[in-house]
DNA sequence: TCAGTTTGTCCACATGTTAGACAAAGTTAA
DNA sequence: TTAACTTTGTCTAACATGTGGACAAACTGA
């Protein structure tokens, strides 16, 4: 039933305190280590030890002295293993090679002209296969891969529905396991940013943050006391169909009034089109549309606004919910922030129950942050050091 | 910083892990709390031992035999302690003596026709004294007092607004913990409520579970994986006031289209006065719609209808950000239950994003849970349980 | 040059869990 | 009635691990 604890428990414990420690703080010698995890300093020697022995620590020369004998400074042997990260978009495949730490070594970009689940397959094989080449030798390999994609994903890595890529009931997770016979996580593509930005995005990671990804639809992930919340199934965060207009605009999802019927790109752009914002022969999209706001076509920007507005109503919404410490605007429609972030942050400090507003944080961030291959990056790189734990 | 890992820990974990098997599956035998905990015969003994010497635990005469020695039954001693529970209503107050598993030994309730904090604060005392005096002589004595509030309780025990009480800032933790010197926990009533039908509703306790507490205001008590989630500062749970009517009615709080501004007892009673459904010399309430539903008055029952239709968007919203799998719905409103369940079951299975409604169900719950209380008395009995962890 | 400081290792010791022996107390079947 | 078997609970020796403190090595600063 339950886990009981005896010694070789602690021993692993300390263990991985130990390794944390030495992640977190890295370059950091066996005194300072004890001194912060508060383990004697005979234990921690042992510990290290072992831990260099399994190559996940190396030590470097002697650091500056503090007024007596030099320490030994530990570092984290960050390239003792690589992960493989990917960011399933639409139309468009992001891959890079991580070490340890989470830090890329390389990126691949590969565009996408075709959806149909068994050709993109292939071209995924074919990014990782690349990635795997670009790999430089070292003791524990590919440790695992992690993929992000924009559709619902339950608990053993299946994906349910994923509507922009057209793909239902497809068993990804699997699929790779077979082909490269690693562990392989699946993960919802706002649920990984969430988790990326705040493992990566804050010099002191936020307790509870929400990531809203804004699209064609619109997901959010939630991260609550530092850890991912899916839900029963897995499916939580479906707030691009919370309701936000009762007896508003019919959803493809058999709702009315739809926060992603008001919020979204989507929204974006079928405004834009239905308002004559663009001349006959331009394709449309938002960074056209963007293009036009920097030019200072007030339609444009008003329209801006108003999808602002409805972003700051669900933003509101899910301050009153959540009381998070952070909130995190992502994907497509956080380009508009030069013409949406201040009426956001004012609708919000208005309208959220008085409390909350005075410790939220609203920010965007842009794409170059990698903020779901970083996540997914994450995902493998502690599920590798969990299965550390319980093996030895 | 972290916290280090030796052998008085595992000593103290398992000890607390042979407690909890000893409470959720009294009588039971040394052998068999072995056997579940994966814990050694001796150590079990040696732990068991010295759990009797601090009287958490009894020995009872020999159980049956199944073909060997007949086993000494374990006890868990319910009555080493009692917390005595509070659930501070507008107009009343509920409080109870229980034991340490949560079962009530005395019930006390209480009309209120003031509201000044003062005045309710000497109340509170002499309920609690009341409770005092019937309490049985035990080992352990009152190890905690529990009182539930409808408002909103930051991490610190303070009431920072109750507005049906028309109290701000109030440091009720401080001032009981001043008057009876005992562990003091203030909570949210509906997070209370919530955490208590966790624990005492069901056969197996759900995971992940939302209560709305629906009377004057609106609120909500989040459980997720099975613990309450209450935010950064306390607040999280404020569903009364997310919009879902874009540009609808004013709300006290300052925003517009709020949530209880439609599905609230508040709005019930409006209506009904709108439409004339009392005669004038009634006085409005609930039970008295009620009353009149019950004879068959089709306005009444249609008024019924189109609240319980704003209940099921708030519900949908819930089911589609959280992908619970168990919604509760209580205080006042849930009365509507007969006229209401089932359109909110209906509608919840239709609009929910087709995975979810699959699993969720949705339910009603009544006062005479008194899951307040339960709630509050979980939160001092397991408080007190982790005290004595540290302390040994 | 020498006293003081810091680092890291080593060893005896305390503590707690485990495995297994064992006795007590019961059941079952001939 | 008896003998073989089962179950329970205690006890002991063996083992693993962390702790505290001694100690040597390496360094600083006056």
């Amino acid at each position: 039933m339950s886990r009981t604890w005896n010694q070789y428990i602690v021993k692993q414990e300390n263990k991985a305190l130990v390794l944390n420690t030495i992640i977190e703080e890295t370059p950091i010698s066996r005194a300072k280590v004890a001194q912060v995890t508060g383990l004697n300093k005979g234990t921690v020697s042992s510990l290290v030890s072992e831990l260099i022995d399994n190559h996940f620590v190396t030590e470097s020369g002697p650091g500056a002295s503090s007024g007596g004998r030099r320490p030994v400074m530990l570092l984290f042997n960050q390239t003792a293993g690589f992960t493989i990260a990917l960011d399933l978009g639409v139309g468009y495949i992001d891959a890079a090679l991580t070490d340890l730490t989470g830090s890329i070594i390389t990126k691949k970009h590969m565009k996408l002209h075709e959806r149909q689940f068994n050709k993109v397959f292939t071209y995924i094989v074919d990014v990782i296969n690349n990635l795997i080449e670009a790999m430089p030798k070292s003791p524990y390999g590919l440790v695992g891969i992690g993929i992000g994609v924009p559709g619902v994903v339950n608990h053993n890595g299946e994906i349910l529905l994923a509507p922009n890529l057209n793909w239902k009931n497809i068993h990804l997770e699997h699929a790779l396991h077979d082909v490269f016979n690693v562990p392989v996580i699946v993960e919802n593509e706002a649920n990984a940013a969430a988790y990326g930005e705040m493992r990566f995005g804050f010099k002191t990671p936020p307790e509870h943050m929400l990531y809203l990804s804004i699209g064609m639809g619109i997901g959010m992930g939630m991260v609550l006391d530092k850890t991912l919340y899916t839900g029963l199934n897995g499916f939580a965060g479906e707030m691009g169909h919370i309701t936000v207009v009762k007896d508003g605009i019919n959803c493809r999802c058999g709702n009315t009034g739809c926060f992603e019927r008001y919020a979204s790109e989507q929204a974006l752009l079928e405004q834009a089109i239905k308002r004559g914002l663009v001349s006959g022969n331009e394709e449309m999209s938002v960074d056209l549309l963007i293009e036009k706001a920097q030019a200072n076509h007030q339609e444009v920007i008003q329209l801006f606004k108003e999808i602002g507005q409805y972003i700051a109503i669900g933003i509101t919404t899910m301050v009153n919910l959540f009381n998070p410490e952070q909130i995190l605007i992502g994907n497509q429609l956080s380009k508009l922030s030069p013409w949406i972030k201040e009426d956001i942050n004012y609708y919000v400090f208005r309208h959220a129950i008085g409390f909350h507003s005075k410790r939220v944080t609203v920010d965007f961030t842009s794409p170059e942050h990698l903020s779901t291959i970083k996540g997914m990056a994450s995902f493998a790189i502690e599920k590798f050091l969990l299965s550390i734990k319980e093996v030895e």
